[in-house]
DNA sequence: CTTATATCAGGTACACTGATATTC
DNA sequence: CGAATATCAGTGAACCTGATATAA
């Protein structure tokens, strides 16, 4: 036998339960990590992982905050959040530099491999998202966006 | 001072970028995620991850598969697949037989405790679908649903 | 004393690659 | 032999909880 159990057809790939009338939720973590993959996948000879990606969209996009901050903003804890900004700068992508007269706070600062890194990543990141509309209206675009936000 | 870096807001969580306006990729991910830990949460006192779930619902959905089957469906290595299966074995929640008359097939079935564990599993998370939907309409759900199912 | 930040310690599930054994 | 399955070994990023130290 050549295709795994034949007496019961294998689903689609990804359907795991009834394609188009499968449940939203499941959809969600599959398109999800469809996603993540193609990303992480593209990003695959920077390296920078997705979380990385994001966490060093963020600090260029808010400079000067902490890692708390970027805790707070992609609903990790404090303690995640440390281990990515701190695996970003075994990479030499980021510095940290004690920041004396504002409590324990931590001044990040992209180095300029992390900001050379961050441009090539934007490139290959922001290419995808052209993908990811493929086919859809601007009506209906509207609507998934807003379903999107309206899940944080 | 009481919040954070004081001389730039502070996003609102999840943001990351220019909410209604940020990128799909980031948006997609941040619900993912933020359901993802709506699900753990609701799973919590089972206990079952979500991956556990999802496994457990198609091996209830497609019965006699097998763990490379499963891996196909969701897109993860059998290697990765082991391993999830492998935890569900452990907590009792499956078994695997040999199944001597079909070459290096492990036939998979739940437990008892995994059909109950698995039912009570179903009510909490299906009870979080009607939230994905709140306040959609009809059109826009089926917009959505057929986007998803498009980036598969 | 309280609050916020950072970080150490420990743990686990999940994801990968690579190698190996088995079976048809 | 090739193809499919299962699994061992090793690695790593990313999550978590809990405890601790520091500083406004």
């Amino acid at each position: 036998m050549i295709k795994s159990s034949n007496h019961t057809p294998l689903p689609k790939a990804g359907e795991g339960k009834r394609g188009d009338n499968g449940y939203l939720g499941y959809l969600l973590r599959q398109a999800a990590n469809t996603y993540r993959y193609r990303v992480e996948s593209a990003l695959s000879d920077l390296p920078l992982t997705q979380p990385q990606f994001s966490s060093l969209v963020m600090l260029e996009a808010y400079p000067d905050h902490s890692s708390a901050d970027l805790a707070r903003m992609a609903f990790l804890t404090p303690q995640t959040m440390s281990v990515i900004v701190s695996n970003l700068s075994k990479s030499g992508l980021i510095t940290r530099s004690p920041h004396a007269a504002h409590g324990r706070k931590q001044h990040i600062a992209l180095t300029e491999l992390g900001q050379e890194t961050l441009r090539a990543a934007k490139e290959r990141v922001y290419a995808l998202e052209k993908d990811l509309l493929a086919g859809v209206s601007d009506d209906e675009a509207a609507t998934i966006r807003h379903w999107l936000v309206s899940l944080l």
